[in-house]
DNA sequence: GGCGCACTGTCGGCTGGATGACATAATCAA
DNA sequence: TTGATTATGTCATCCAGCCGACAGTGCGCC
């Protein structure tokens, strides 16, 4: 009933969060909440909707994003199994400021901000593991930011890419498969460009054996796959 | 002694944390920390070195920022009195990514990680309070990142000065003057453009009377000093 | 005073990358 | 199977904004 499966790439541990709860925590929050499900392309909420719940994800994955004035989706970033969203509203009862939208059929447990915030108030390792969870994306925010105001195109898509292969890669022989498996779109909304200079640029780090696609899903090979040590030329300063 | 001067405006409450806690577990905190002073351009810490404590902010502005492979500073936000910082890579004990800086002479009290862990772990209170703190800064680093990947210069520029204003905004009349003094190059390292693009952006600004200099400190005036109430045509989409 | 430094204003040339267009897969529904 | 929809590869065009340069301004410091 509350399995999750295992199939959560052990490096997002750090952004789970329903794993790192004992089971008697993650008993008492299922109670408190109620079970949804979304088909694919349904939002869970959308940007100036009052936010009156937190959301566990329990299966599928959700795309949390915001819309430009031009109506360009900017990719903020992915839930997947266990984790938890929708938290960064709640505390002050501010509207929405960001889509969720789900990307495959999903189900969530939507819990009450009121009571989520009870729980925390009596559960210091929950409320310390909201805050863990809260820094790192945080920081995967900043770094993003840094991404997209200073460096060119070709090095945001490899530093995406590495970023990808840190907290969804499943290692293989020397080489690191995404565990997903993303459009140039959807690549293009994480880093603030097109879908066209994704394209070319995928094509020329495949053309360079740094990357190449099975079934799906991105594989880093090469220096890209091999975890960081050493960097060559064309790597250089762009990790 | 912990005095924290009312200068702080109140908009910025929110994120502020030291006047949001009780005076008996300020006084605690303080207890437990050490005062340290910078000088204007000191570092408080950097990017790479590890992160062992948390900062209160006592007196003074400190800079938040990263560095892009070229060099360029990406500033992610300033802290002013009351404030505190460098707690996002606290809870997993990683490196620092960010630099923080004095930008004034500057007086702060370090706390041990360990130290404040345990004080949130028996202060659900404050623990919240971080909790807030902590969503306010990732919607404020959304919002950035919205800006920087898809909106051109002029619109970004305008939207700082709304959330600046918003921020740090000292009624004044029917304007709205910013409680602090930013250069050029500052304005420009925090929505990833270069100075003299906005040098040229404030120029029209300042021509169409949307904002006027008064002693070093930015005003908005006209449409943009009122608080947003309605959107003239050329700031249609862009607030 | 007068020197030095940091900030601001403006310009012209160059270019990375956005845009739009089109062709070719691959996927899915009926 | 067939047609519709969605993802990808590639190109020619064009322009926002970066870069380098230089002049003007204000301010602190010796």
């Amino acid at each position: 009933m509350t399995k999750i499966p295992n199939t959560i790439p052990e490096s997002m541990g750090a952004c789970s969060f329903l794993m790192e709860l004992g089971s008697q925590e993650r008993e008492r929050l299922l109670a408190m909440s109620e079970r949804r499900d979304y088909a694919k392309g349904d939002f869970i909420f959308r940007a100036g909707s009052p936010a009156e719940h937190v959301y566990l994800l329990i299966d599928g994955r959700v795309k949390i994003f915001e819309l430009s004035s031009l109506g360009r989706e900017v990719i903020l970033w992915f839930c997947f199994n266990g984790e938890i969203f929708g938290l960064a509203e709640t505390p002050r009862g501010t509207p929405r400021e960001v889509y969720a939208m789900a990307c495959t059929a999903t189900r969530v447990y939507a819990i009450k901000n009121r009571d989520f915030r009870d729980f925390l108030g009596t559960n210091p390792k929950a409320a310390m593991l909201v805050i863990d969870l809260l820094s790192c994306r945080m920081r995967g925010l900043g770094s993003m930011l840094l991404n997209v105001s200073s460096e060119d195109v070709a090095t945001r898509v490899i530093k995406l890419l590495t970023r990808l292969g840190a907290a969804y890669g499943l290692k293989k022989e020397r080489h690191l498969e995404l565990g997903i498996s993303l459009t140039h779109q959807e690549l293009a909304d994480m880093i603030g460009t097109t879908r066209q200079s994704v394209s070319t640029v995928m094509g020329e780090l495949r053309r360079q054996g740094l990357v190449e696609m099975r079934d799906h899903r991105i594989v880093l090979t090469g220096e890209l796959g091999a975890e960081y040590h050493q960097q060559p030329d064309m790597l250089k300063n762009r990790l």
